[in-house]
DNA sequence: CTAGGGTGTAATCTGTTTAGTTACATCAGG
DNA sequence: CCTGATGTAACTAAACAGATTACACCCTAG
């Protein structure tokens, strides 16, 4: 497993809030989610926490709980949830400080931390490019498949 | 720090060679390059291997050993450098295997991996805009604005 | 042809991070 | 109120990266 699930997790989650929304407008608990994303569900609620400081999702308290998308799916992009979600950078710097008396010691970060701005800025603009609502129809159309597939594939 | 900070050495490492470089074609030891970066030998070695591999440099073993760029730095690309030295993707799927009895569950992964797809892509495309002679330029000049800002700066 | 400085790499230690889990305070609807 | 859910702190466990030690191996200078 990399480092960061987090985008994973978090786009499932959407994806599944999304395709309940299709069918109701009711509010969906983190014990559901986390039973299809098969984890716990404070991991879940640690993710929605997220979503929901972002804007993306709403939480109803008390009986009858959940939480839902905010928003139409087709507006939700996975820049935003990555923004929502991520804080590290994908790329790190030196874990102890270079030797500041080098002169590549001295300059490397500043030239560094121009490229991994520029890969950042390519890394969102190209996540910006798929909504909640294309991964949904994705995600429906890859399960079809699987499901078409499944008599030959390895019941695992 | 992230998780990642390989690149960032691997750069370090290269920026040196290639100043180096251009005074003299003398081999540099990993206990050299390791002083300018803060850290231990043995990681430097760890990255150089890789370098090595991908034909980035060339190391000389036995007496007067070390290592020096096998090319022109302005032939060498962040882009062969990340491949070199990464293992890892930038992101990572579900620590466990979501809910296969989901549709949700079933079709997320190959929808999600389209996505990381196209990400990875544009990573590479972006790191590919930077070869090493353009790093050390940027490395040299930041190192230099840094020294002349010194007197006003904290001296840690 | 040997002495010595360097690489290559395995093994281990340590610190950090993250997912997983438990526990419990808190919040509304019925 | 009671109930079923969220919010969050605290802790555990596992994975991972970097740091370090140790040592086999290599090659060139002398």
């Amino acid at each position: 497993m990399a480092a960061n699930s987090r985008l994973t997790v978090a786009a499932h989650a959407l994806a599944w809030m999304a395709l309940v929304r299709r069918n109701s407008d009711e509010y969906v608990t983190s014990e559901r989610i986390a039973a299809s994303v098969n984890t716990n569900p404070v991991v879940i609620r640690r993710a929605i926490g997220r979503l929901r400081d972002a804007g993306i999702v709403e939480v109803q308290r008390g009986a009858g709980a959940g939480c839902r998308l905010a928003r139409p799916p087709e507006s939700i992009t996975l820049r935003e949830v990555y923004d929502a979600v991520a804080d590290e950078p994908l790329f790190g710097f030196h874990a102890r400080r270079p030797n500041q008396g080098c002169p590549v010691g001295r300059g490397i970060q500043p030239a560094l931390a121009k490229v991994y701005d520029g890969v950042d800025a390519a890394v969102r603009a190209e996540l910006a490019r798929t909504t909640i609502a294309d991964l949904l129809i994705d995600v429906l159309a890859s399960a079809w498949r699987s499901t078409v597939a499944e008599p030959a594939s390895d019941p695992a």
